[in-house]
DNA sequence: CTCCTTATTTTATTGTATGAAATTATTATC
DNA sequence: GATAATAATTTCATACAATAAAATAAGGAG
């Protein structure tokens, strides 16, 4: 679980590679940090965030230490006034947790996290669940982890499952009380977008359950011009 | 008027130049226009786009343009977690908003950019107003772009009269019917953020009731622990 | 004031970024 | 279906920007 130290080499993936050590248990970095989780010499890291400070992406605080800036919200806003699927997957979702009556999210993986990109949370308000736009490591399991990784990741006899399956069911992984259901999303032409999830109480909701909703899924999703399960 | 064509030296300046040729107007662009646009070679701008698209931070879309990735979700939320100013000016610009009935917003410079990062629609529920995370370039103009140019861009005697007064009224200068006033916020050590704007309908705004403003402006803010009004 | 940590600058050296041209893919036109 | 036209991608010798080690400066703690 140890962090890959190893930086890759050039500027711009260097500085890339930067903005990725920030996460929101670790929003705040200092120099010396950053150059630690990242491998890279001070001298160096320096440089790609005064950049990065410049066009602001990133923003120094007081304290000297760094933080993302407004650069990514300006983006971030054009990001969701622009894909396809944040607009075409609103119905679908919407419409699939109000039927299974659980909360319904769609993730996609960006590098080694996913990010949630939509999700519903029917009539229950768990302050539980990350929000839109909120991330979590792959290496923190859970069943959208599992199904990203499973179908973008390198290849293991249990992912050939899970793409098999068509899903990939997980309890108490992420959290001890959750169970998850985790669905593949596919564009119309079979390229794979990423992981629908219905999460509920573990004690109200059986594998069967959780596996009837995977035809919710399908049925849902399909008008919007979508296909999940297997993989074709 | 015109674009400045001219690209900084370097990878991650390029790529960063790059990202800014996208914006709400512009939402997606191909290799050509990007190459076009930043003044960059093809192959330059492929290079970068490529390890753009690699981390996120762009997507390809189908018909081979890019455009903003969910990366950039990932990093504005956890902008928005840490952000001191954006927690620290909700209630605040609420407060405001409510006081002088009218839609008070909070903005930022990024680059050449107008970055809205907190707005209060009041009673009022004008879609006409960009929403939070909306940037506009500061050549269009504006109360807000005006200020923000006062304080951040190169001087001239306008400039130097609008900080010397502590605001910027525009009439009619980004849509003919509103009338807007453009405050300055400060950090407690005197350090400029930006441009806390109240905006409404011209007709039912005179200079004095928007220079009225500033003084429920300075209150407000003061609360959280912010100084606005000219320049120290 | 002194010691320790972190940030910044400097510089000779290394290595990656560059862009013009050639190639391939894609799309439009006849 | 062939031809032209536009856009995307690859290649490669050259130039220029990135590198990292060391030295210096700045900031805190005791």
């Amino acid at each position: 679980m140890g962090k890959d130290n190893t930086a890759p080499p050039g500027v711009l993936e260097r500085a890339l590679w930067l903005m990725s050590q920030f996460s929101m248990k670790r929003p705040r970095l200092q120099l010396r940090e950053l150059a630690e989780l990242s491998g890279l010499d001070k001298a160096t890291a320096l440089r790609a965030l005064r950049t990065l400070v410049e066009w602001g992406y990133l923003e120094r605080n007081s304290d000297g230490s760094y933080s993302p800036g407004p650069a990514n919200l300006r983006m971030a806003s054009i990001f969701k006034a622009t894909s396809n699927f944040i607009s075409r997957l609103e119905v679908p979702i919407a419409s699939i947790s109000k039927q299974v009556k659980q909360t319904t999210s769609f993730f996609v993986r960006s590098n080694e996290e996913r990010v949630c990109l939509a999700r519903d949370h029917a009539y229950q308000d768990f302050r539980y669940f990350i929000e839109v736009g909120g991330s979590v490591p792959l290496s923190e399991g859970g069943a959208a982890a599992q199904l990203l990784l499973a179908f973008t990741g390198p290849d293991t006899e249990r992912r050939a499952k899970t793409r098999a399956d068509g899903y990939y069911i997980s309890r108490g992984e992420r959290n001890k009380h959750f169970a998850s259901i985790a669905v593949p999303l596919f564009e119309s032409d079979g390229t794979f977008l990423g992981a629908v999830t219905i999460t509920g109480l573990g004690v109200e909701l059986t594998d069967e359950d959780l596996i009837g909703f995977t035809r919710i899924v399908h049925k849902e999703v399909a008008t919007a011009g979508f296909l999940s399960g297997q993989a074709s």
